[in-house]
DNA sequence: TGTACATCAGTGAACGCGCGTTCACTGATGTAC
DNA sequence: TGTACATCAGTGAACGCGCGTTCACTGATGTAC
């Protein structure tokens, strides 16, 4: 409990606050070559340039480590996914911002991305956890935006939610691409991007042309309107 | 080399291939509840009953038994696959027969699907190039299917080949959903499936509603065609 | 068929090493008066 | 302002443990004659 008044931190807090960060990049960066649960604490620390017994001050174990880098990783981003719901509702725009911004997002965190991409199905069940649960919140958050645009008339809650959930696995799915196409391995990140793009254009598609249940759009299974009859 | 008589294997042969055959068994056991790079391989020599050294009898090290897995994880599947895309080409009925088929192979193969899904993006280098590799045949072998349908005509092969990747993407994500339910994470099997068909519904419908370049259908963008003009 | 030799899957002991965790400690920072 | 005491982030030594890898070996199986 502080005990100075409010705003101003003591330098012990701050330092505190300064080495648990200096641990917690420590982490990520050796990330890149591993998971988390062959990560050691040891490991970490040396990196830091610290004794191993003072990581006891800052992190119960290594799971704890990677629940707060859970939280580093994807709390930042729920104000990008917000700024690109709330941006124009023209389909092939926002699909374009969209994958534009995951292209700069990883560009910018790559060691961000890899973690979440490598942990989200890991062998850390707290920190697997941790991301289901955030991925769960930007699956509603993307839910709730895509309810307001007109498409969305006569959709059910669970139908939105759907195209929510496909949204952000698709999402997902691409960042870890960039990923691959940053180190080198599978397509360059031009043809990520296009690939992605059409894709969710196909998906706009396919929300344009939904029919509640039997996914039969006007053009299917239906005779075409005949002109003139 | 052999010098029996083809098909008759002697008897050290097979029993060392029992032997191997055990040693995967037993990692892909231990590798329920970790990742392949913090499996040991005392761990898997003890749970087969022999001496660590016998190992090297059999594989260089982990990541050698980790691709060898790989291969009986995903090899089995690709007559799954072919089986599936050979039957009707009718949209709903194909959907539900995929989904279907997942929901069965998840439940006779958790184990071998938990790995695929963890290593995909694991720490370890040789077997997510294995099951990339796997997953990029599973793709091709799709967009061949998808090729030959009525709906696809027009379709350039880039175009083509990016739905085949969107499918086995959402095939995989669907997999590691039924994995979640059958563990009492997340919603139950029963709406992991309607949501996967679902999305799958979905895709078709921009599938048939697919212009080259555009996305846009012809339910949008373009006035509707006026019957009586 | 029987015998002498080759192969090689599996053994068991040994090695050096880095690990996670504990503990009493140090000394700079913060607080009370 | 100065002094005496409390807090607590970080230290460094120690511990027992399981790890991957090596090595000379054993003995059942396979081969040649």
């Amino acid at each position: 409990m502080s005990h100075t008044s409010t705003s101003a931190r003591t330098s012990r807090e701050t330092q505190k606050a300064r080495t648990r960060c200096a641990l917690l990049d420590a982490g990520l960066r050796l990330l890149e070559n591993k998971s988390l649960s062959s990560l050691g604490l040891r490991e970490v620390t040396r990196v830091v340039g610290m004794a191993p017994a003072a990581f006891y001050r800052h992190f119960r174990d290594m799971s704890d480590l990677g629940v707060a880098l859970v939280d580093e990783s994807l709390g930042s981003l729920h104000s990008v996914v917000r700024e690109i719901l709330e941006g124009p509702r023209d389909d092939v725009e926002r699909i374009e911002r969209t994958v534009g911004a995951i292209a700069r997002y990883v560009r910018e965190h790559p060691t961000h991305v890899r973690f979440v991409a490598r942990e989200r199905h890991g062998g850390v069940p707290a920190v697997r956890a941790a991301i289901g649960r955030e991925l769960d919140r930007f699956a509603d958050e993307v839910a709730q935006a895509l309810a307001a645009d007109d498409v969305s008339a006569g959709w059910s809650a669970e139908d939105i939610r759907m195209l929510g959930q496909l949204y952000v696995d698709h999402v997902v799915m691409t960042a870890s691409a960039f990923l691959d196409a940053a180190l080198g391995e599978g397509p360059d990140e031009e043809t990520v991007a296009r690939t992605a793009c059409r894709q969710l254009l196909l998906i706009s598609a396919g929300r344009r042309n939904w029919v509640d249940g039997t996914g039969k759009g006007p053009s299917a299974g239906l005779p075409a309107p005949e002109p003139g009859t």
